[in-house]
DNA sequence: ATAGGTGCAAATGTTTTGCTGTCAA
DNA sequence: TTGACAGCAAAACATTTGCACCTAT
């Protein structure tokens, strides 16, 4: 049988935590945010459930330009904007490139399931204060 | 001052694997062909001269996808894909956009310096072994 | 009732760093 | 000559996992 998914407290909360913010944020300001609401909330669970909402499909683990991950609450196709002083992720508004991945695989051969388009450079509130 | 860079046997070594071969080698890979060559070489500074070479823009780090890091010799702009089986990259023969980054800046007042573009799926070999 | 989830802490795996000695310029 | 770089090993860091207990279904 596959695994069935149980609601527990942790996961709702965690699932609230990223669908009520616009940034883009790691494990560990969820891990904080989860413990106003859950104080012994524990890391690895907030690891544990964002690999399964990854897996799932409910949430996108963003794991390029650092070396930690954050998450995004919405897991619908969209670009994204990393700022290299800051860190900081933001969404780009730019409409999906959608032929995209059928043309890599007429031309590659390889099964393409998505596509990633990020792109870097300094954030406005960052560009200010230089 | 700012720093020189001294051409060590080790940096040319990296330097020289790295830019005659069409994979995209992770640090433990590079570390291992060093070793054929000077069997002494670190890690440390495998590492130390993979950081460095890529802050010079010499190289490219490929930090997307897992939990480690590749690297590509060929600096010039190009896009990969990822296999989600294997993990192996591949580059992708498609003319870069070159207007995008002005696209993004325009709208966001961002400073766009570069972009990423990633296909992620299930590479030839993979597809024929399931 | 029971299997999937949790908290805790230890382990893991990659990358960085402190230190002392070495070598390219 | 000398300061950037090497080797070595320990540390740092994000993330994962083993275990005993708990709880959603």
């Amino acid at each position: 049988m596959a695994a069935t998914t149980r609601m527990t407290r942790q996961k709702k909360v965690i699932i609230d935590i990223l669908k009520n913010t616009k940034s883009h944020p790691t494990a560990d300001w969820i891990y904080e945010q989860a413990r106003k609401i859950i104080p012994d909330i524990s890391l690895g669970t907030v690891y544990r459930n964002l690999r399964l909402l990854t897996q799932m499909g409910e949430i996108l683990e963003l794991n390029y330009g650092s070396s930690y991950s954050r998450f995004d609450g919405n897991p619908l196709p969209h670009y994204h904007f990393v700022c290299e002083k800051c860190g900081r992720v933001f969404d780009v508004d730019l409409p999906i490139f959608s032929n995209l991945n059928q043309e890599v695989e007429a031309q590659t051969g390889f099964l393409v399931k998505n596509h990633r388009l990020e792109f870097y450079g300094t954030c406005l509130d960052c560009r200010q204060k230089s």
